[in-house]
DNA sequence: GCATCTGATGAAACAATGTAGCAATGCCCG
DNA sequence: CGGGCATTGCTACATTGTTTCATCAGATGC
């Protein structure tokens, strides 16, 4: 399934979205405690670069052809690291992972639009949506935990 | 990633599901002219059968348990015959499969609610968020072709 | 009946994705 | 400086999904 995403998004400036990700980043782990060590850094560096989201593997083959290349187990690792840590969302349906450049609010909802041409992903809030699933999943009975909310259609660059 | 669901729910009559189930997809290979394989006749009795999502492996484990054991790949090929015919639904947070019993329209929205102690996974239906996630989705110039909702928590019968 | 054509299955190798277990390393802290 | 802990490296493995080609069964036309 890989390579779907056609024609990668370059049309901003991403720098801006790696320095941003990076002092989140940073802010987050002194104010933790927690460790920011170069391979976090570096897979965080990576996935932010990219608004189409990333697997493992190719992070794997990124981060190698852009240095050393660290073993997939690491990556994994890290990865668990930044998705639980809230810097990072993994994609169900792609098995893939990306970069998460705000903040969320605990019992926030989020869409993820992704687009079946370029693979550009972006993330939406919207409180209509949490708001209507809390109300069908409690008429069920159900204690909803985690949401995997995610659209595939076409973007709005690509419909041109 | 195997073994989540702690007890499988056996709280009903499945036969009903099963027949319900068979019906369904007899009509339909009848009435749009595709044929009812054994194999396809397996893979959908052992779908409608667990209301918990079965992955491709244990689908074939299970027909092997009951049969002679096919192959992987002609079990995907089923599994892909039934999600495109709307007979069952892939669950991607699971990668996994559940029958569907019942016919959707053709842009109606569900939403699955999964239990993470039992495995009980459930389709909703719902108007209401189907309405905000298009309109969330038109706010961004983006124009949605398939929707992932998947819902994790605690069904109500594992909450007592 | 018989050739043929098409869709479906069987089989084996492979690719991609994800984990388990243990050793080694680096960092903090007393 | 040494012990404890989080992190990483490494190897092997488990799971999930695909490619390719051969075979088989059912329909169709003659």
């Amino acid at each position: 399934m890989p390579g779907s995403a056609a024609s990668p998004p370059d049309h901003h400036d991403h720098a801006a979205c790696v320095s941003g990700a990076m002092a989140r980043i940073e802010h987050l782990c002194t104010q933790k405690g927690m460790r920011l060590t170069p391979l976090r850094r570096r897979v965080m560096e990576a996935l932010a670069q990219s608004h189409v989201p990333l697997g493992a593997y190719e992070l794997v083959d990124r981060l190698g052809a852009a240095g050393e290349r660290p073993p997939p187990m690491s990556v994994y690792r890290v990865l668990d690291f930044l998705v639980t840590e809230g810097l990072a969302h993994r994609i169900e349906s792609r098995n893939a992972f990306l970069a998460c450049g705000h903040a969320h609010d605990k019992d926030e909802v989020v869409v993820f639009l992704i687009c079946e041409q370029c693979g550009d992903t972006r993330e939406v809030r919207s409180h209509a949506v949490g708001r209507d699933l809390s109300w069908a999943a409690r008429a069920e009975g159900f204690e909803p935990r985690q949401r995997v909310l995610e659209i595939a259609g076409r973007c709005a660059r690509c419909r041109e």
